[in-house]
RNA sequence: GCCACUGUAGCUCAGUCGGCAGAGCGGCUGAUUCGUAAUCAGCAGGUCGGGGGUUCAAGUCCCUCCAGUGGCUCCA
């Protein structure tokens, strides 16, 4: 029998050897990293028998595969350690997942002292070495073993016919499972159980509602342990603690989902609408500003009354139902309608940024990253159906010079028709094509997210991550044939005939708030000087320098740059600390050094080192630094 | 909205078995006049998230409401 490893070489052997086997034979220096094997591409248990002629390959926790592999074999012993703890519980399913893993169960609703008794069962189950058994079994014998289990049930009545049922046994405990696994429990040191959460019963049925224990798990306890200190300090850049620590923002129990933006955080937002202004100067943009409220027949036009009702706000005023609105295309479409219109306008392109209502859920509420009160870097573009893919190239180099600007990593999603949609199938399918056109054009890779479409129209989001790796939305460009229609928009084209334009909606930050949040995280509060709250600091050193330093301060902000003093009634070192920890990108320590030769002692963010200018050399410097949007200091 | 957990000074957090409400930072006052990540001393600051209950006695136990956190669902 002739097995071909990695690297085409061949090797004889007789049939039945185990793949763990051969592979530590042939390759020991790295056997000990090899908690599977790939057969024929196929990934399988180290100890599957090679029976024919194959191409084998190991399969180590840097493989993709081999990571999925580890972490639901870390999932089986979840439901092992929970099963021990509760013996009611009935285990479902438990993949692996983008950052670790879960196990879903049907159990009572669970509670810490539950996972310690669960930990301490897999502690001895590692301690152990406990192997993953597999037993390949018949579909009455699979259907007697899990009697008791109606998920288990289920999924072997899913199962295609003639398709192998295969069981694994860890100790006592046994799953239904296709497998592969890692040899033993022993591989699963560096397993940790994250958290636990009940999950939502699916609308509409009966079905008991499941608890979730969510975890990750690594091959050795160091790479869990460096796992949890990256962790650590994804937690410490938490925009909540940083816009605290700052004074950028508040949140009040008295309006939840409503921020506050402090004057610091206010600067934040200033420079974001400064820069955005900008690019929709160059675009051809054209500002507007429409009512907060709606009344209710406005939004039976829209389609928002009965697609979006449930997350607005309404108020009854006068026996009439004015509804807050949660997006800006109502008053754009009005403002389009107000009067005739030529194709000579087209493309019309409508920027707005006024406060937006969302009544989200309670439980969904999120710092400033889900908020129920937020501002959007709105427009809305009016088109013949010709400019659209022009128009869509403009919107992705945008997307591109933005978030390149604030060294962000974003990703595109196609969102297509939902569920609930408003329009026809064959507009949606044409409008979706468009975009993927536009998408394809512009060379960025891109994920299509089936039936996650607004109502009204197919999208391209923008997702980022936060500091923990959560992904959110923020900006979406949504190529729209309803409303128009709905609204009755019309222009007169160069054939003297009456035609409905197309409307892109779109928002490239997104949201301030959202974007702040994110972007927050992602500088860890060390903005770039052009959006630093303040972007200078003057320490004078003693009493006698403090109106020297007062005088340099205004000096710099009669130049635009936003500079403050650090009076002496705190040690220099003290104050020098302050402004690191206030994360103030430029710290000025005026003496009597300074004083005699008319220069400041410029210390630059992050650098212990401190630079002598003159004044007129700092602030061309600072201020050449702002101007370009400098990411660092 | 659903499940679990949490809520004590402006912030971060201690508070044991139900028995006098605490610390550090920040703030204020004073002293120090200081050269690149914390000078010293003193003072103020609390309806222990709100309401109800159990108890001789509740920050602590129970109920309930509110808010937050982690997930779920949803979404910019």
């Amino acid at each position: 029998m002739n097995v071909t490893l990695p690297g085409g070489r061949i090797v004889r052997v007789p049939a039945g050897i185990s793949a763990g086997e051969l592979l530590a034979r042939e390759l020991p220096e790295r056997a000990s990293s090899f908690l599977a094997a790939l057969l024929d591409g196929r990934p399988v248990d180290l100890a599957t028998p090679l029976t024919t002629d194959a191409e084998l390959a190991p399969l180590t926790f840097a493989d993709r595969a081999g990571r999925d592999i580890l972490e639901h074999s870390a999932a089986h012993l979840v439901a092992k350690a929970l099963v021990a703890t509760i013996p009611e519980a009935r285990p479902t399913h438990g993949p692996p997942t983008e950052e670790g893993f879960f196990y879903d169960f049907e159990v009572r609703p669970l509670v810490p002292a539950d996972l310690d008794a669960m930990r301490a069962a897999m502690d001895r189950s590692i301690e152990a070495r406990e192997p993953f058994v597999r037993r390949e079994i018949s579909r009455a014998e699979a259907n007697e073993l899990f009697a008791s289990n109606p998920h288990k049930l289920r999924y072997i009545a899913e199962t295609p016919e003639g398709e192998t049922i295969s069981v694994y046994y860890t100790g006592a405990f046994v799953d239904l499972c296709r497998g592969p696994h890692v040899p033993d429990t022993g591989w699963l040191a560096g397993l940790h159980i994250l958290g636990f959460s009940g999950l939502e019963r699916e609308a509409g049925t009966d079905a008991p509602a499941l608890q979730r224990v969510r975890g990750v798990a690594f091959p050795t306890r160091a790479e869990l342990q460096a796992y949890l200190k990256l962790r650590a300090e994804a937690e410490a850049r938490d925009h909540r603690a940083i816009g605290t620590k700052q004074e950028l923002f508040l949140f009040l129990d008295e309006t939840p989902g409503f921020p506050f933006w402090l004057p610091k955080g206010m600067v934040l937002v200033r420079e974001l609408e400064t820069y955005v202004r900008e690019h929709l100067r160059r675009a051809g943009y054209a500002e507007v500003r429409t009512p907060l409220l709606f009344p209710q027949s406005v939004y039976e036009t829209s389609g928002h009354w009965e697609m979006y009702r449930e997350d607005m706000f309404v108020s009854e005023l006068e026996g009439r139902t004015f509804g807050w609105k949660p997006m800006n295309c109502p008053g754009s479409m009005l403002i389009f309608r107000s009067r005739a219109r030529s194709y000579r306008e087209l493309p019309l392109r409508l920027a707005e940024f006024a406060p937006l209502h969302r009544y989200e859920a309670s439980g969904t509420l999120h710092g400033l990253t889900r908020v129920r009160e937020l501002v959007q870097d709105d427009a809305h573009l009016f088109l013949m159906e010709e400019q659209i893919d022009a128009e869509l190239a403009v919107l992705l180099d945008w997307i591109r010079e933005a978030f390149t600007t604030f060294r962000l990593e974003w990703s595109y999603e196609l969102s297509t028709r939902p569920a609930r949609f408003l329009g026809e199938v064959a507009t949606w399918e044409k409008a979706e094509a468009t975009l993927e056109r536009a998408l394809r054009a512009s060379g960025v890779p891109y994920r299509v997210a089936a039936g996650e479409g607004g109502f009204y129209a197919p999208k391209i989001d923008i997702h980022v991550r936060d500091s923990l790796g959560r992904p959110w939305q923020t900006g979406t460009i949504q190529l729209d044939y309803q409303m128009p229609q709905r609204f009755g928009l019309q222009y007169q084209g160069a054939d003297g005939q009456l035609h409905t334009p197309v409307v892109v909606h779109r928002t490239i930050l997104g949201t301030w708030e959202r974007f702040l949040g994110v972007f927050i995280e992602h500088c860890a509060g060390r903005f770039p000087p052009w959006l630093a709250p303040v972007q200078v600091r003057v320490l004078p050193v003693t009493d006698r320098h403090a109106e020297a330093a007062r005088g340099l301060r205004d000096e710099l902000a009669s130049l635009g740059l936003r500079a403050e003093v650090a009076s002496p009634e705190e040690s220099l070192p003290k104050r020098v600390r302050g402004a690191e920890l206030d994360r103030i990108p430029y710290t000025l320590v005026l003496g009597d050094r300074e004083a005699e030769q008319g220069s400041v002692a410029v210390r630059v963010r992050g650098s212990k080192e401190n630079r002598t200018m003159s004044r007129a050399e700092f602030s061309a410097y600072a201020l050449d630094r702002v101007r370009r949007r400098e990411y660092d200091p």
